[in-house]
DNA sequence: CATCCACAGGAAGATCTGGTAG
DNA sequence: CTACCAGATCTTCCTGTGGATG
């Protein structure tokens, strides 16, 4: 009988709490008495349409500042409407260039060409289907609408699904344009096994042809790969460069006019949202995050303007928002190892794996939990450190050693706070007192 | 200039999870 | 029930190393 680890029972607890309110739970709230929600559903002062406009899910009508990506890439596209294989691209550029953006749209005009459709676009984000299997499991249940004969999430071997995934291709009878977007997370997780293949799909296809079109943030990704995925795969290559300020002010505009009611946007908000986004190598997705949340925040405390002081703080918002999450969702042991350097930060901040390893394991005991090995710490450390919550960078002592040295890299209160709202909390408060003479 | 510290981090493989299939 | 699958997580064992120090 294997051992039961504790942590997997406790890390259940303390997961996502966010509710967002839907337009629709809306509409049910005229009632005789007055509703918890009414001072929240209040005239449309800020916003005149879905919001939603100003997500990044949102496929615009045009594009701005795209138009030669899009004639380039509906260029090797329309190869397909005249019953030929396209040539297999792949798309570079930075988040929030519009990348994923430009190849919907695409995909959506290729769609609605010709009546009887001639091509097929299959679209898969490699950061949910993050493993081999898993992409070809979301591609061939995207063919299969009968959810009983859906593909399991496991269990199957490779080969049975990527066989199933064939005869699918092959039945539909036409161009299958595969678009893999994220693809450098993939290849630098799960390797290039399954581009391999991909790319010579077409050897046993008869009916059908299948292309692909492969999104990257990173240009060097094709190093990882077999230099005959990396000829086939990039048979043709778009990359997208950052907006700048001026683009994004366009973008801004457009989408501002869809969404905002007239005349609340104070004239400096634009060019702000713009500018601080610029500064983030040009992202349109943070952009258009910020005019949202500045909106949002104006409309909640039920002004008519947004202001730049608006915009400011939905900036912070954003930042804020986004280290709560991560350090939420942490796994279990992390957040164990995250609370060691906490409880270490407060004697002094910079500290080496050694320290942390020993106050993480007094921890353990104290919490009654297996501690992990300094080898696994040091991992975890690593992937801390690219979070962004902690520093963590290799130095040398000379005959002091060779070492990581580590150090707090968010707000240290807050952030035990954050932990503190998880289980962890009760054996933290019981075992603290405890662990800080243990540490002396 | 060799030595040596305190690890870094690669490789390989064990263990576990949550499944299918017979 | 057993055999098997892919993947995540973790351990064991290992070689490598920057630079202060004797």
């Amino acid at each position: 009988m294997g051992e039961i680890l504790p942590y997997l029972y406790l890390l259940k607890i303390g997961g996502r709490y966010g509710f967002s309110m839907t337009e629709q739970s809306a509409v049910n709230a005229h009632q005789p008495r007055p509703n918890i929600f009414d001072r929240y559903v209040c005239s449309p002062t800020i916003f005149r349409s879905n919001r939603e406009i100003l997500r990044p899910s949102y496929i615009p009508s045009s594009l701005p500042h795209r138009e030669r990506e899009i004639d380039q890439l509906a260029a090797i596209i329309s190869i397909g409407l005249n019953g030929d294989r396209p040539s297999n691209v792949l798309v570079f550029g930075k988040t929030g260039t519009g990348k994923t953006a430009t190849v919907r749209f695409i995909s959506n005009e290729a769609s609605r060409m010709t009546r009887e459709r001639k091509i097929e676009f299959l679209y898969v984000n490699c950061c949910e289907a993050d493993t081999n299997y898993g992409v070809v499991q979301y591609m061939v249940n995207s063919f299969i609408t009968n959810p009983e004969e859906r593909a399991p999430y496991n269990g199957w071997s490779m080969e049975r699904i990527y066989t199933l995934f064939k005869e699918k291709t092959e039945q539909l009878g036409r161009l299958v344009v595969v678009v893999l977007d994220e693809l450098d997370r993939l290849v630098y997780k799960a390797g290039d096994d399954l581009l391999y293949n991909l790319s010579r799909i077409n050897d046993d296809l008869k009916n059908s042809k299948l292309s692909i079109i492969g999104i990257a943030n990173d240009l060097k990704f094709t190093d990882f790969l077999d230099a005959r995925v990396r000829s086939r795969l990039g048979e043709e290559r778009i990359v997208f460069s950052p907006y700048n300020a001026g683009e994004l002010s366009d973008i801004l505009r457009d989408r501002a006019g869809l969404v905002f009611q007239e005349g609340v946007l104070d004239e400096d908000v634009i060019p702000l949202c713009s500018a601080l986004a610029a500064q983030e190598h040009g992202d349109a997705r943070r952009a258009l995050e910020l005019l949202r949340v500045a909106g949002e925040s104006a409309e909640r405390e039920r002004r008519t303007k947004i202001t730049a002081a608006d915009v400011y703080r939905a900036k912070e918002k954003i930042e804020l928002d986004t280290v709560s999450e991560t350090l939420r969702t942490l796994p279990y042991q992390s957040k164990i190892l995250l609370m060691s350097i906490i409880i270490h930060s407060e004697k002094r901040s910079m500290m080496t794996t050694g320290d942390v390893y020993e106050v993480y394991r007094n921890l353990c005991n104290s919490v009654g939990v297996q501690p992990l090995t300094q080898r696994r710490i040091g991992d975890l450390l690593s992937e801390l450190d690219m979070l962004g919550i902690l520093r963590a960078r290799v130095r040398s002592f000379g005959r002091g050693g060779r070492t990581k040295e580590v150090e707090l890299a968010v707000p240290i209160n807050e952030t035990r706070d954050i932990l503190a709202g998880d289980e962890l909390l009760k054996s933290y408060r019981t075992s603290h007192a405890r662990v800080q003479t243990t540490l002396i």
